[in-house]
DNA sequence: CGTCACATGTAAGCGGTTACATGATTCC
DNA sequence: GGAATCATGTAACCGCTTACATGTGACG
């Protein structure tokens, strides 16, 4: 496994889940997952290829049931280890890169309105996210007997608590910029 | 200025304030942008001598008081307006990427005392960095009435914020793993 | 006199996205 | 029959980091 590549882990730890073809995976990044990771098929398909001959996850007897070229992966006991290696890894990098910020960083050589406009942007991407995620946190909660969903809950309760926070900053940051 | 390029604006918004040598520019996005925003030498040099032929930034007259080659870039009229345009845009891409909350994600497949630990490691980073931002927070608000300082402010404000929500959340998550 | 901070720059490589190419299947 | 979704894969490109190369100035 490549040494700073994470869509390995994503992927095996998607796998270690349920067995599931390039395209479930790519759903999946782009459900929950998407509000922490994202990936593309232009990395999906190459790691899982290279990660087959790395016998970290191979591929089911394709059931021929439907005419049409599906290829289901299922994890390995190697790539169970090298999951379970990483996550007993203390090092985690954890990168926040947020434009909106960089623009209120640079916001004084406008006018604050400008300013106050980028909040106001910022602030309804963030109130449509908190609602999908508590969405998510309504359907997690039906079904948290199941020891992985317990753990798909604690992403879902982050996002929903920093995103309240994002709200809070917003009305925070607006009458500081209507200040005066 | 290349289309997807972030850190062209990031060194236009700082010499926006004050005139710096590529040098001065990589300290300063290593101290409080650096929650926000990354950028490492191998792009900060080559960004500006593409900047300076597209005449966005300007090379100071050298102040030859100390022999040691020295480049003070300052912005130009040209450079101020594409600042401009850019923080009139209303797209902007906030991107997070968080190792902690994949290990979260997937923690299912190990035991909870796995998952407590990477929590506490997180923890224990965001404590760290919440006393940063509160000795920055102390230090702004002495200088206020800049208005470039005021923005600065808010961005600070948005890292205590949240900081303080990932702390909260921390605590309900280890709760939630040592339930049961 | 050695080490650290100052200062500029280049080259290789990496992880990733975007766009493209291709074709089957499902559903209205 | 046409559109949307399912499904796999490749190639070009991009932004960026890491590591390297080089040299000066300040300080104990």
């Amino acid at each position: 496994m490549a040494k700073d590549r994470k869509i390995d882990v994503v992927i095996l730890g998607l796998l270690a889940h349920e067995d599931l073809t390039g395209y479930d995976i790519k759903k999946q990044i782009d459900g929950a997952i998407s509000f922490f990771w994202k990936g593309s098929f232009g990395s999906i398909y190459p790691a899982l290829g290279e990660m087959e001959k790395q016998e970290l996850v191979k591929r089911k007897k394709s059931d021929k049931s439907s005419g049409r070229e599906k290829i289901v992966y299922q994890i390995t006991k190697d790539g169970k280890e090298t999951l379970k290696a990483w996550l007993n890894d203390e090092k985690a990098i954890n990168d926040l890169k947020y434009e909106t910020l960089l623009k209120m960083y640079f916001g004084g050589i406008q006018d604050r309105s400008v300013t106050i406009r980028n909040i106001e942007i910022f602030e309804q991407q963030v109130k449509e996210n908190l609602e999908v995620l508590k969405f998510y946190k309504g359907n997690l909660e039906k079904v948290l007997d199941n020891e992985d969903h317990v753990h798909y809950y604690l992403t879902v309760l982050f996002g929903i608590e920093t995103y309240e926070a994002y709200l809070k900053w917003c009305n925070k940051a607006k009458k500081i910029m209507k200040e005066k």
